[in-house]
DNA sequence: AGCCAGGTTTGTA
DNA sequence: TACAAACATGGC
């Protein structure tokens, strides 16, 4: 500890369009603990992070600022987004619900394997799972006063069995999860496929043991960057037949859809959309 | 008590 | 290419 030191920290003062529930209640993370007053306890990859109201903004404080500077996506000006999502008037509900949402740029392997474990499955037992395995094969850390867990790194799951991963509840996701850790530890690189077109990277990341387009396409939304997906489950499947069409299309035409509708913007739109009508509904 | 979940894999035509 | 069954689990 050096307590005379004045520690770092990221200040929001503008919050019209940062909010902590709406950020990591959307959907798209999962390691996430709400404390009190509307403040969270985060962990990403091998880093913790505190936010908490402060005047009219908030403050973060964390063990790696330039980790989480990059990782709020702060530089990005949502105001010019919400403009051009305004489609219909659901999408001007769902905007305004979601006004504090921003699309976090997160750790890949930490992506890639959580929504592995997302498919099929409710979200507090994603959260369960996640929180889990990190406890059981992550390293253990320590941030003012705070223990946590790193996200497993690729060669921790893969020294383990398939029978290990049933045992922590993740059914018959388990041989997904080992086959792809074992993929990753073996010299798969998930940062060479930012270079890619979005439809190559999908590609490449579908060839992976669990993953599908839709997995796919949170993967890269959430930790490439890249805007122009949307990833359909079951909740956007019911976002296209309450809001917008009656017509009975596959997961992949409800995605077209939408791309064709929001293009290089369709990855917010879709979250907003997710956490509005998640939010009404649970 | 069943339904369902941020779907994917595998098999069939 | 398109469609359907099988799939483990547990929160609600």
């Amino acid at each position: 500890m050096q307590p005379f030191l004045c520690k770092i920290m990221i200040k929001i003062q503008d919050s019209a369009y940062f909010n902590p529930k709406s950020i990591f209640e959307c959907g798209q993370m999962f390691r996430y603990m709400p404390t009190c007053n509307g403040a969270y306890r985060i962990v990403s990859a091998a880093h913790m992070a505190i936010v908490e109201p402060k005047g009219n903004g908030y403050e973060i404080q964390s063990t790696n600022d330039n980790y989480f500077t990059h990782y709020f996506d702060l530089q990005r000006d949502y105001t010019d987004i919400c403009e051009k999502l305004a489609f219909n008037e659901q999408m001007v509900k769902a905007l305004e619900f979601g006004r504090g949402i921003r699309i976090l740029a997160q750790n890949k392997f930490e992506t890639l394997i959580s929504f592995i474990i997302s498919s099929n499955n409710h979200i507090p037992r994603i959260k369960g799972i996640i929180e889990r395995l990190s406890t059981a094969l992550g390293e253990r850390k320590h941030f003012y006063g705070f223990d946590y867990f790193a996200f497993p790194t690729a060669e921790a799951l893969a020294s383990k069995s398939e029978d290990y991963f049933i045992s922590q509840g993740l059914g018959y996701r388990a041989r997904y999860i080992l086959e792809t850790a074992k993929k990753i530890s073996q010299g798969f690189d998930l940062e060479e496929l930012t270079a890619l077109s979005t439809r190559d990277a999908r590609k490449e990341l579908c060839s992976l043991m669990g993953v599908g387009s839709k997995v796919a396409d949170c993967i890269l939304l959430f930790a490439y960057g890249k805007y122009d997906v949307f990833p359909v489950d079951t909740w956007m499947e019911k976002v296209y037949y309450d809001y917008f069409d009656k017509n009975k299309l596959s997961a992949k035409q409800i995605s077209d859809y939408f791309v064709n509708i929001f293009g290089c913007l369709s990855g917010f739109a879709q979250q907003y959309l997710f956490y509005y009508k998640r939010e009404q509904e649970i």
